[in-house]
RNA sequence: GGGCGGUUAGCUCAGUUGGUAGAGUAUCACAUUGACAUUGUGGGGGUCGCUGGUUCGAGUCCAGUACCGCCCACCA
């Protein structure tokens, strides 16, 4: 760490610190947090990213909120713990395991459950600390000694516990019902794990026949070759067109096995043909419709997606692929002349989140939890405020999912993940779910393993110590406070917590959901690896510095929670700032002298008294926004106090005349503002300031809060009456070409105490020279400025050219007689006088008189030019 | 089909009790006056998607409409 003031760099050297603070840091276990602490507590538990993941910028976006919010939640006061970790991510981390084994040659068969698990174990215990580390480089201050694992020993036990628990209260279900099947992750998936794409694809209708007499009935279908599953041909009851054909039965064409006819409400009488083919084994809808009308279900597709080899189905299409038996079907029926019509249709397809494979809805028999009297606390809970949404308006969102929820299928055919906890006699087949195994000789385990996010959905307790409600940590930091995460796994993760936090715990895992946008790429899309797009944040960091990227992406983080548009060089943003403050601090660190800052509030200048109240004011509104979850706004205030007036007016003035208490005491209250967001930088420059400290780090020390004391309003205002007559100066030596190097005269008419006081600063930041203040002042040859209650003249014989100076003054005439003439006019509308707030008629009142001051001087002056 | 978001300066976006529009960036001019060129100073640039309504007054509230994006549902 930098200890030496005289021989900082003149540029920020952001890596180098960042990577020396974060040693003395961790070094110094400021991150641990301590569960035997009176302190208040405030708690955070990361969403884990998966064990095969690297950072990417969803996560930089993420880990800086939460950090943000850790650090500012420490600095007030609380026991605050950031909880790590790391989830298993079943399918996902297979799918790695088992590419690396077909690189060999080899399937996970072909070495067995046993090795494949010591495998993936190997794997995930050599990968889980990578995204940790790169999380790490982000600053994170969370507490790596509890870092966590969704498959670990602790987890496990939760989630045994629950899945029995669940079962013994009728909330967990084994059956065969209809299911998303992955045929290349041969496994079950959830609903929401399935994802519609738009596909053009073709109607056919197809003539089946009808049994016993001429004519027949046209279906239409999407799905030529499930057609040997079908079971019933539906139409609708009120469908005239089919009215003398229900009840009676037709037959299934090329097969020749006989169906009913059926009416069902289901059934839209002006789509297609108005007639289906009911295929319950291979349709969630028909599957419906199968039971409502006790039918048979006929699987005719396997899961490997391919045809299965039974007599229902016909014998040439025997084992082949989906696809291939659709295009067979077709010929078939084409040959037999039952092919009717072919349409080109557009229609939706289920695809697997994972993989993008075509899912292929089938029977299967899978478990499955009943999420309807789960969801009632967790709908309540939102409802009444316990768990609140920012912004708000996900909780609708939320609870829309919520009100309609279906039964979640929880089985998944893998390897990876938590084994369900039920054990199958070898001999009778009878079943027993229990925490252990009741008689490893006679009772297998069910082979089936956990949709990972079963385990994800206990994250908030399972890792505090639960299901021991005595652990220290549960009793200390849960329920958590609050959760950061993206809309995008509102329902597979938040919901879950919700509900199963509810069910066990009996109170909100936690009270606040904080819901940020996603990342996207300047274009708007979303980020992917296989389209080229991704910014890698641990390159942009490197480039740019932590802090910068911190900072920047909390500035985009806007109220509404929008997507965030991001490219490379907006870290740019972060960077010029965080070299801005360095170079402010290395300024005023260099220029101390004092060895005592004590602040005397009864020894202040105007000057003083201004950022003392800047100061104040920008510590109000940044607490009031971080309360609210506001971080873009957090960052405007910071970034323009510090720039905009902090370097640009104190410091310059500081040039002239400083008072180094002060100096310290904004730079220092500035650093603990600012510390939640560039945490590096504001450490650094802190551990080099000489001055009093209570801690042995910014990140320990107190968060600044507002103090009346330092309300200097009178004194501000008249300060920047001060600041705008230099810009006026500035504007009309711009205006007319005048070289810094020149220096003017200033006559100055009324405000004369106020302008003495602050001669010295007019003189350096308006480059003046004399200042003369008169009663009444000759314009001649001269260019002027009205200020307030002031008139400021600059004599420029020989500078300006007169013609110009009164063109620029009728310019600014023109403006204010606009404003004064629409202002007037809604004066002498007796309504807005009457119903507008009497404040806001009075404010109108004094702009207008302002403004008649203003320009009656202005043209006193034209008048006097010309 | 249902729901949600967006449309404001060339670009990216702020603007939450309705009181005549802001930032960053880009651009133009000037400047190397010892914290900083990742800089300083000054300037130009917007009828706030469109139409109507409420109101003394609408970027802000209401209704409708267009376009872009997202989520849910899944009529085979």
């Amino acid at each position: 760490m930098q200890k030496d003031v005289k021989n900082l760099s003149t540029t920020y050297n952001a890596r180098e610190v960042e990577k020396e603070i974060y040693k003395f840091w961790e070094d110094n276990e400021f991150f641990k947090a301590n569960s035997q602490s009176d302190k208040p507590p405030f708690s955070i538990v990361i969403p884990p990213p998966n064990v095969t993941g690297i950072l990417h910028m969803g996560h930089a976006l993420d880990g800086t909120l939460q950090d943000i919010l850790t650090r500012y939640k420490r600095m007030n006061g609380f026991e605050t713990l950031w909880l790590p970790g790391c989830d298993h991510a079943g399918i996902a981390t297979q799918n790695v395991v088992e590419k690396n084994l077909a690189k060999e040659g080899k399937t996970r068969h072909d070495i067995g459950r046993e090795e494949f698990l010591k495998i993936t174990w190997e794997w995930a215990n050599s990968h889980k600390t990578k995204i940790l580390d790169q999380f790490k480089t982000l600053g994170a201050s969370f507490d790596l000694s509890r870092a966590r694992f969704t498959l670990d020993e602790g987890c496990s036990k939760a989630v045994k516990k629950v899945f029995v628990d669940l079962y013994n209260k009728g909330l967990i279900y084994k059956g065969s019902y209809i299911v998303n099947w992955c045929p290349r992750c041969q496994s079950a998936i959830s609903d929401i794990e399935t994802e519609y794409e738009t596909e053009q694809g073709h109607l056919w209708e197809i003539s089946y026949p009808l049994k016993d007499e001429m004519g027949a009935i046209v279906i239409a279908t999407t799905r030529p070759e499930t057609m040997f599953g079908d079971v019933a041909v539906a139409v609708n009851p009120t469908d005239y067109k089919y009215k003398d054909l229900i009840g009676k039965k037709c037959v299934i064409p090329l097969t020749g096995r006989e169906i009913p006819i059926i009416a069902d409400e289901y059934v839209d009488k002006s789509f297609g043909t108005g007639a289906l083919k009911i295929t319950p084994a291979h349709d969630p809808n028909d599957f419906e419709v199968g039971r409502r009308h006790k039918l048979p279900f006929i699987k005719v597709i396997d899961e490997q997606g391919k045809m299965i080899a039974r007599s229902e189905v016909h014998p040439e299409l025997h084992g082949l692929d989906r696809y291939e038996a659709r295009e067979r079907t077709i010929r078939m029926l084409e040959a037999h002349q039952v092919l009717v019509k072919i349409d080109e249709h557009e229609h939706n397809v289920g695809k697997c989140q994972r993989c993008n494979t075509t899912i292929e809805p089938l029977l299967s028999e899978q478990w499955f939890v009943k999420m309807e009297p789960l969801a009632k606390a967790a709908i309540e809970k939102v409802k009444d405020g316990s768990i609140k949404f920012v912004p708000k308006r996900w909780e609708k969102n939320y609870l829309m999912w919520m009100e309609n929820i279906r039964d979640w299928c929880i089985s998944r055919q893998l390897w990876w993940g938590h084994q369900i906890p039920a054990y199958h006699h070898n001999e009778t087949g009878e079943m027993v779910v229990a925490l252990e195994n009741p008689d490893p000789k006679n009772y297998t385990q069910e082979t089936d393993v956990l949709d990972t996010w079963f385990s994800s959905g206990l994250w908030p307790f399972e890792t505090m110590g639960w299901p021991d409600v005595n652990s220290p940590d549960f009793k200390k930091f849960y329920p958590t406070t609050t959760l950061i995460t993206g809309f995008d796994i509102i329902f597979f993760w938040v919901a879950r917590m919700i509900t199963m936090g509810l069910e066990f715990t009996k109170v909100p895992p936690f009270s606040t959901v904080y819901i940020h946008g996603l990342i996207r790429d300047e274009l708007g899309q979303k980020m992917s690896k296989s389209k080229g797009n991704t910014i890698d944040p641990v390159l942009s960091i490197e480039k740019y510095g932590c802090d910068a990227v911190r900072f920047t992406l909390a500035s985009m983080c806007t109220y509404g929670g929008q997507d965030i548009k991001l490219s490379d060089e907006k870290f740019e943003f972060g960077r010029n700032f965080a070299n801005k403050i360095w170079n402010a601090s290395r300024f005023v660190l260099m220029n101390l002298e004092n060895k005592d800052f004590e602040l005397d509030l009864n020894n202040l200048s105007i000057a003083d008294k201004w950022i003392l109240n800047k100061l104040n004011k920008a510590t109000y509104e940044i607490v009031e926004n971080l309360e609210n979850y506001r971080m873009g706004e957090v960052t405007n205030i910071l970034y323009d106090f510090f720039w905009n007036s902090f370097c640009d007016w104190y410091v310059e003035l500081s040039k002239i005349e400083k008072n180094e208490s002060v100096l310290t005491f904004v730079l220092d209250r500035f650093l603990r503002l600012l510390h939640p967001f560039m945490p590096h930088l504001t450490e650094q420059i802190w551990q080099l300031m000489p001055i009093k400290k209570e801690t042995p780090a910014i990140m320990l020390s107190s968060y600044p809060k507002y103090d009346e004391k330092f309300n200097f309003e009178e004194d501000s205002n008249a300060m920047e009456l001060v600041f705008e007559a230099i810009r006026s100066i500035r504007n009309i030596r711009s205006s007319f070409n005048i070289a810094p190097s020149i220096k003017v005269n200033l006559k100055i008419q009324g405000e004369k105490e106020l302008y003495k006081k602050v001669e010295s600063y007019l003189k350096r930041l308006a480059r003046a020279e004399n200042i003369e203040y008169v009663e009444n002042a000759e314009v001649k040859q001269s260019a002027s400025t009205v200020v307030g209650n002031s008139k400021i003249i600059i004599p420029l014989a020989g500078l300006i050219d007169i013609k110009e100076e009164i063109q620029r003054q009728n310019k600014k005439l023109l403006k204010l007689n606009t404003e004064k003439e629409s202002l007037s006019q809604r004066m002498m509308n007796e309504k807005f006088v009457k119903s507008a707030p009497l404040e806001v008629v009075q404010k109108t009142k004094a702009r207008i008189e302002e403004l008649s001051s203003e320009i009656e001087v202005i043209e006193g002056l034209i008048k006097s030019l010309s």
